[in-house]
DNA sequence: TGTCATT
């Protein structure tokens, strides 16, 4: 029998022609063996120069370990036998990922801090290629109940200058976490990037836009210039997102929806399905000459810019409008529901794109938007701006205390053309009272102005 | 004017 705590070592650097009867008498001088194997190939059965040994005693481990591990080379090996832990023994898990570092932490400063905790065998800050810290770490101990100690004393314990959030310490990802991790990543990023998604859901918003500027142009003559004026800039927002014609968000922009509102089909959009399928003939041709319903019409956006220009706006609008017109019905079929699920193109995208990493595009691809109204959302202005490329990711900034929209974000395309086209059609878009300005991000290294 | 980051 062996003991409960016995340890299963790791021998190496041992001749090809040493079996299991050749190698106890080796082991056998620090205690019983309880089960010695030498390794070999799954496959071909080739001793591979290593194996497994269990003493009953834990002790006797420790023995053979101290008197052999690098002291004595065998017979025809070039390399000192070793004999340690196994892998799969692992001692538990002792080495601790740590977040929320400030990034001014070098692994002095973190050694410093988890010295109190136990032995450390290794202190590495986590750096971009050009040295900058990542503002994390791994810290490992010489065993379990050290990185323990460590997490239960530290994690949570402080928030670090430069950190956004309390520090993290909790044991590093395995391989297979690791793994994971990695296949999540690229998952969100094929999610986002899907072509066939993207373009339908641009097309989308681009028809919409048509198709419900004929409906204003409509209704407006039962409307008061006010109410007007707030139902086109309801309407151009609607238009930018596809889904928010039956209810989202958005909707709650309309100062006649309080935020508990169950959103949106009180705005004229149920008038649209008819005018829209009637008007389609009439739907104007697009501004290249500007029409003169070009600022009831547009705000001065032109989605359709950032579409293909080879293709036909109209035909575009046909596209789209058959989507329109097949998915509108169904969401009929949601009034009243506080939630409905949104049955569109662009629902059928991954609905969390706040897991996105918040990942900076190339230079001259990141823009930067203020005066976003407070409502909205990641989701929000990742519609708003999709109609103009591929979005990389889309990030308004939020209040960490009280969870409130700082009214600004940034969105990052893959290409500058795309940023450029955004900017050319947002900037000066106007919601509400306000504007919003969209202009490039400054880089990190701009001269502050003040 | 990019806030959670996994050698």
């Amino acid at each position: 029998m062996k003991e409960a705590d016995a340890i299963k070592l790791f021998i190496g650097q041992i001749p090809r022609n040493l079996e299991e009867k050749d190698l106890k008498p080796i082991f056998e001088q620090f205690g019983k063996i309880y089960e010695l194997t030498v390794i070999k190939d799954k496959y071909t059965g080739m001793h591979k120069g290593c194996a497994f040994l269990t003493y009953c005693a834990r002790e006797s481990a420790l023995k053979a370990q101290n008197a052999l591990h690098e002291q004595k080379t065998l017979p025809g090996m070039n390399r000192p036998i070793q004999v340690k832990p196994a892998d799969s023994e692992g001692r538990g898990d002792r080495k601790l990922f740590v977040g929320m570092l400030g990034k001014q932490l070098s692994d002095t400063d973190v050694r410093k801090m988890f010295e109190p905790f136990g032995s450390i065998e290794e202190c590495t800050v986590l750096r971009g290629p050009d040295g900058a810290s990542k503002g994390c770490a791994f810290v490992k101990y010489q065993s379990n109940a050290e990185a323990q100690a460590a997490i239960s004393a530290l994690h949570g314990s402080r928030t670090l200058p430069g950190a956004s959030s309390s520090l993290v310490v909790k044991f590093a990802d395995t391989e297979k976490e690791r793994g994971i991790r990695r296949m999540q990543q690229v998952a969100s990023q094929l999610g986002v990037i899907s072509p066939m998604s993207l373009h339908l859901g641009a097309y989308n918003a681009y028809t919409q836009a048509l198709v419900q500027q004929q409906a204003l142009v409509a209704q407006s003559a039962y409307l008061s210039p006010v109410a007007t004026v707030a139902a086109v800039q309801m309407q151009q927002l609607a238009a930018l997102n596809p889904s928010s014609i039956i209810a989202t968000p958005i909707a709650s922009i309309t100062p006649s929806s309080g935020t508990n509102t169950p959103p949106a089909i009180a705005t004229p959009v149920p008038a649209l399905p008819p005018i829209a399928v009637n008007s389609y003939p009439q739907v104007p041709a697009p501004p290249n000459g500007q029409s003169a319903s070009e600022t009831l019409y547009t705000n001065g956006v032109h989605p359709y810019q950032a579409q293909s220009p080879a293709l036909d706006p109209l035909q575009q609008a046909y596209t789209g409008m058959q989507h329109y017109t097949a998915t509108y019905p169904a969401a009929y079929g949601l009034v009243g529901q506080p939630f409905p699920h949104q049955p569109t193109l662009v629902a059928q995208q991954p609905q969390q794109p706040q897991q996105l990493q918040q990942r900076e595009g190339p230079e001259g691809c990141n823009i930067f938007i203020y005066h976003l109204p407070q409502e909205f959302t990641d989701s929000e202005m990742l519609q708003m701006f999709l109609p103009f490329g591929n979005v990389i990711s889309a990030k308004v900034f939020v209040d960490r205390a009280t969870n409130q929209s700082k009214c600004f974000g940034f969105v990052s395309f893959d290409n500058p053309a795309s940023a450029q086209a955004a900017i050319q059609s947002m900037n000066g878009f106007q919601i509400g009272m306000k504007r919003l300005k969209v202009q490039l991000k400054r880089p990190k290294d701009a001269n502050r102005p003040y």
